[in-house]
DNA sequence: TCTGGGGTCCTAGGACCC
DNA sequence: TCTGGGGTCCTAGGACCC
């Protein structure tokens, strides 16, 4: 039986966000995101105006002054991204958020009352969000995902578009392999040399020349092009696999203290989404990048599952002095902490992490109090140098001491 | 597009072993 | 140890996505 598959993708997602809570910003060119940032989105009022992706926010300020510029509220977005995607749960059991503004849902085994086609319900489902939260999506359907999701992207914003039983010639014909979901630039590079511009050009040629010319997930992509569905619609979430923080900092630096200051703000940040999630990292990797983008990393394991930022920084210090190159201005640092495992009550069976507990109950009780007062009232000590001049008031916390 | 941040997954190549 | 072949594991880095 061949599978439906409808991809919703919201329309200017953070901005539309904006303005359907803000009627003041309706139908006016907005832009989300900080200063010294890139524009996390923008409404299409301002890309009329010429606004473009990945514009940095000092640049639309200085040719777009007409723009408003807002500042990103996640909390907002996740909320309505939760209601968007309850609406789709409302007409399809199965429902895979792929990210916060876009989502798969499997519409094959959605019962058709009389008088209904997989058609019909997908109108419902795009009309009943415009309608209860004031938000525009894109619906493609089709038969593979690979094909939903290049459906949805063909008419926005508002758009409706399926492939259902109709002849894809054209579309093939039309559509450059760049603007295929899963092959990017690198990928489209490769091509280009072997004379493959089109969809029709790559699904064309025999499987046995994707395999061996490509990577194995593109034969996957070329099976899915050609409608044979190989992904499934996936509606339960895996166990979030890492936790990152990584932060740009300006001026760029060659001082070790400055880098390393920014860097345990990073181990600072992430540890505390870690306690967030309940959970313990087993693995981390650290990275460094210098002012002309070059990545300086190492990683590590730790015994016992991390959660806190004065133990994962006593592990990273010797890694980051190694991998520190002086004599070279670095731009930023990061920090991925991975193979994460839920923090049980208590994992020691020989009272030897009665020490790591009592560090645990310490930092939630920083979690509470910086949620209180804000991030900057309580920090470590080696965070210091990374905090603007004004900010360095309260109390800082010894970052390699015992904390007991 | 001189370039932000948070993710997932794949792969090339070295180390090590038989 | 001048020297084949293959397997596995790990790591660093990259590609890609939003």
């Amino acid at each position: 039986m061949k599978r439906v598959i409808l991809h919703l993708d919201g329309d200017a997602f953070f901005a539309s966000c904006e303005q359907a809570v803000n009627p003041a910003l309706r139908g006016k060119p907005i832009a989300t995101g900080s200063e010294r940032s890139i524009a996390t989105a923008y409404s299409y009022e301002a890309k009329a105006l010429g606004v473009s992706r990945g514009m940095p926010i000092y640049l639309i300020k200085k040719h777009f002054p007409q723009v408003i510029i807002v500042p990103s509220q996640y909390h907002l977005y996740a909320l309505m991204s939760r209601r968007m995607f309850s609406i789709v749960r409302r007409f399809a059991r199965t429902v895979e958020e792929y990210s916060i503004d876009e989502c798969f849902a499997d519409l094959s085994s959605v019962e058709l009352p009389p008088g209904e086609t997989h058609e019909s319900i997908a109108r419902r489902i795009q009309q009943t969000i415009a309608r209860e939260l004031g938000l525009t999506v894109s619906v493609g359907l089709a038969y593979t995902k690979v094909l939903a999701k290049v459906a949805s992207k063909m008419k926005k914003p508002a758009g409706f578009t399926s492939l259902l039983g109709i002849p894809l010639d054209e579309l093939y014909r039309t559509t450059s392999i760049g603007k295929v979901w899963g092959i990017g630039r690198k990928a489209s590079e490769a091509m280009a040399e072997r004379g493959i511009g089109t969809v029709q050009d790559f699904i064309s040629k025999d499987p046995e020349y994707i395999r061996q010319a490509f990577s194995a997930p593109l034969l996957t992509t070329w099976y899915e092009l050609r409608g044979v569905s190989m992904v499934s619609v996936e509606s339960h979430a895996d166990m979030q696999q890492s936790v990152s923080k990584t932060r740009t900092f300006f001026p760029c630096s060659g001082r070790f203290e400055r880098v390393a200051s920014e860097f345990s703000k990073n181990v600072e940040a992430a540890t505390k989404s870690l306690r967030e999630l309940s959970c313990g990292a087993r693995h981390a990797h650290i990275f460094i990048k210098t002012k002309d983008f070059r990545t300086l990393s190492a990683e590590c394991d730790f015994a016992a599952p991390v959660a806190t930022p004065s133990e994962a920084l006593a592990a990273f210090r010797p890694l980051l002095a190694r991998i520190f190159v002086s004599g070279v201005l670095y731009r930023s640092t990061g920090v991925t902490f991975s193979g994460l495992t839920p923090l049980g009550l208590s994992q020691d069976l020989f009272g030897e992490s009665k020490k790591g507990e009592d560090r645990l109950c310490f930092y939630q009780s920083v979690d509470a109090l910086q949620h209180k007062f804000g991030m900057d009232s309580l920090f470590l000590v080696s965070s210091l140098l990374g905090k603007p001049t004004r900010k360095r008031r309260f109390l800082a916390i010894p970052s390699m001491g015992e904390v007991s």
